[in-house]
Order: C-alpha cells, then structure tokens, then sequence
DNA sequence: TCTGGGGTCCTAGGACCC
DNA sequence: TCTGGGGTCCTAGGACCC
C-alpha cells in the first residue's frame, strides 16, 4: 500500500499566461498568442509565454519581440497584465488550499504564479491512490477556473517537479505536437506522470544534468570539466572532488540531486519577500547623465512605494546599472539607521551612480531595496 | 534580431578585530 | 619585529528559477 506521507504533488498550469489571457479573450482561442514587454513587438522586450500556435511557430519565452514578431507575424502581441495573473493565481491556490487528501486538509507551496507543492497534511489516512488523487486535483483546478493544469508525482520535491515535466511532454510532447491541453480533458491517464527513487535512474539516469531542477548550463559546463556529463555521472561522482572543487555547499548539494535525493519538505509557510526591486531597459539608451540620475530618483521613489506597502524598514540599497553594448554592474549599500523616506533612499540610490565610471550610454537602471528581517525571522 | 523583469541564494575577497 | 589564523561584516558578481 502507498504511504501517502511520503509523497508529493507538483502542480504546473498548461502555459498559464498565455491561458489566462484567451480566458478572458475567447476569441485568441486556436490562434497564436504573445505576451511580453508592452505588447508593441516593435519595441526592446522579450517574450514571456507564448501559446502553443505561436510556439509551434518557433517563438519561444526569452525571445526578443521583434524576433518573434519575424517568425510569427501574424501572432497577436500582449502587454505582460501583471495584476491580472496575480489574481487568477490567487484563484488557483485556493481551490488547491482546499483540497483534501487522506480525510485532512493538504500542504500547499507556492512556488510561484503557475505552481504549487502538494503533500498530504497530518495524520492523512491511507487510501485514495496518489494518481487518483492528481486527476482529481486537475479536474478541481479545471472545474473551478477553466485552466488546464500537469501533475508530477514523487517521493520528494525533485522527483515531483522532474515528474511535471514528462507529464506536460505526454500532453503536449513531441510524439502528438498538434494535440493541445484541452484536447485531453477528461481523459484518465494524461497529464499526470510519476517518479519513484526506484525508477528514478530509469528515468533521469542516462539524461544530462541540466534536466536537473537547479542545475543551468553553467553548473552543467563545470560538471563537464569533471568528467560529468550524465545525471549518472553525477550520482557516481567523488564526494570529496565536487566539495573541493564546485564548494562545500554546492557540491554535496549537486551529487544530491543527482542521486534524486531531496530533504528539503513541502513548506506551507507564507513567503516573506527579503526585499523589492524594479528595473527599466530604456527604450532608446539614456546618453545625459542628468536624465541617468533624474530616472534612477524616480525608480527607487517607485520601489520604495513597494516596499512601504510591506510596513518593514530598508537596511540595503541596490543599484543595478546596463551600459551600452550589455555590460551590467551593481552597487549595494548598508544604510547607516534602517528608514522609509522616499527622499533618503532616492538619495541613496542617485549617490550609488557616482561609483561606476559615468563614460558610457546607460541602456538600463535597476533599484533594489532590502528590508530588515521580520521579528521571528523568515 | 540584440539580449526583460522579479526574485533568491551562494561564493569570493577585502577590511577589520582579536 | 614578525607571524599565523579565526571570525565577522560587507560588497560584487554569478547562477538559477519563474
């Protein structure tokens, strides 16, 4: 019999951007979608989620809008609507948050917009077989906001959000490209998928390291200086080698998740941000260094509205600064008493400018401010 | 065709103190 | 006069994720 105290759930909604906007524009169903920047693919941005049609076009998230806008031009182009994701997020993780498994009320995650952990709560009763359960919390989802979802089932949060990934390839992968998401609804067996640590080779053994959760194509190159090419490789990996030579931390943590191997547990504690920050690529770069410290007063009065929003002080002021053609340099500084004036910390941000070499067109400016830790800690 | 924006966490190195 | 080393704080940058 499963132990569902072991287990955990990965829920990803299909595309959820791109869904939420044919949601509420039902006529963008069946056709290629955009969203990025300010929807003007004219303009500096990149693309945040593309929908099937436009994917099938060649557009892909990261992607300049102007590239896409080549590749697929007769896409419709969307402004990102921040608030209206939030919001249909919010919708999502409630109907998760109510879910019961086991006869108790579930542990929830929240990962991010689109995500969520799932694990079963205390004292949850054996019985309903976690793939039965995974369809229900799809049809749940489904039923509650009209958005498709995948689910991944493992023994840990690795396995499980690994498992997400070949259930949304069952869906939408390359065996049936054509088929979408709302083709399957209803149908038993798809878009949920399951990863054990006895599978857990078969599965992911023979398969590069980047299909870890955690691992870039950085980290991979580094591995492969090791010798690391495979998830394998890094599970059969020396110990003693990877501590030494990527770091005491990272190192053990790496040939963890190579072995599928993942501790860290389904957490319901809300997030507590450590801080805000906002940042602007300029339409045309910014030559005038008086318009350089006019934009960088006005974004950090901007960030500090945020941050206000929070009720925590600022200790730290962040300065981030792209130069023309790409090169990106950040400034930080302590404040000496944590505060909230807006005119302090824009002070503080413009007095960051005057330690980096003010010879180049400014194609970005970022301001970050951090705030003190809540009492109890995060 | 130039390469977004919002985050987090880790590491390395310098300064400083004991 | 020289030397070693540990601990902590701070900053800059790297890497990753959604």
């Amino acid at each position: 019999m499963t132990d569902p105290d072991a287990l955990v759930l990965h829920v990803d909604l299909d595309q959820f951007i791109a869904a939420v906007e044919v949601r509420r524009r039902p006529e963008l169903a069946g056709r290629p979608v955009v969203v990025g920047g300010r929807g003007d693919p004219t303009e500096r941005g990149v693309v945040a989620t593309a929908s099937y049609e436009a994917r099938a076009a060649g557009v892909g998230s990261g992607m300049p809008l102007r590239v896409a806008l080549r590749k697929c031009p007769d896409a419709v182009f969307l402004p990102v609507d921040k608030e209206a994701y939030d919001a249909a997020s919010a919708e999502v993780m409630e109907v998760l948050r109510s879910l019961e498994w086991g006869g108790v009320p579930v542990v929830l995650e929240v990962l991010g917009w689109d995500e969520a952990f799932l694990a079963a709560g205390p004292g949850a009763e054996d019985g309903e077989e976690p793939e039965t359960f995974a369809e229900r919390v799809r049809q749940a989802v489904l039923d509650a906001t009209s958005l498709t979802s995948a689910v991944g089932i493992g023994d840990n949060k690795l396995q499980a959000k690994l498992a997400t990934g070949f259930a949304k390839q069952k869906v939408s992968g390359a065996a049936a490209p054509e088929r979408t998401p709302e083709s399957n609804v209803g149908t038993t067996g798809t878009g949920v998928y399951r990863i054990s640590s006895e599978r857990w080779y078969d599965e992911m053994g023979s398969r590069p390291t980047t299909a870890l959760w955690g691992i870039g194509a950085r980290t991979a190159a580094r591995l492969e200086l090791l010798g690391i090419r495979t998830v394998e490789e890094l599970a059969r990996s020396d110990a003693q080698v990877l501590a030494e030579q990527i770091g005491p931390t990272t190192g053990p943590w790496l040939r963890r998740r190579g072995r599928g191997v993942d501790p860290s547990p389904v957490d319901a504690t809300p997030w507590v941000p450590r801080g805000h920050g906002r940042e602007e690529t300029f339409q045309q770069d910014l030559a005038d260094w008086a318009d350089v410290e006019r934009e960088t007063a006005r974004i950090a009065r901007r960030v500090t509205e945020d941050v206000v929003a929070e009720g925590r002080a600022v200790t730290r002021v962040g300065l981030k600064i792209r130069f023309r053609p790409f090169i990106t340099l950040t400034r930080i500084h302590k404040l000496a008493e944590p505060t909230l004036d807006p005119d302090v910390l824009a002070a503080e941000a413009v007095a960051l400018l005057d330690r980096v070499e003010k010879d180049r067109p400014v194609r970005l400016l970022g301001v970050r401010l951090e705030m003190v830790e809540p009492e109890g800690g995060y």
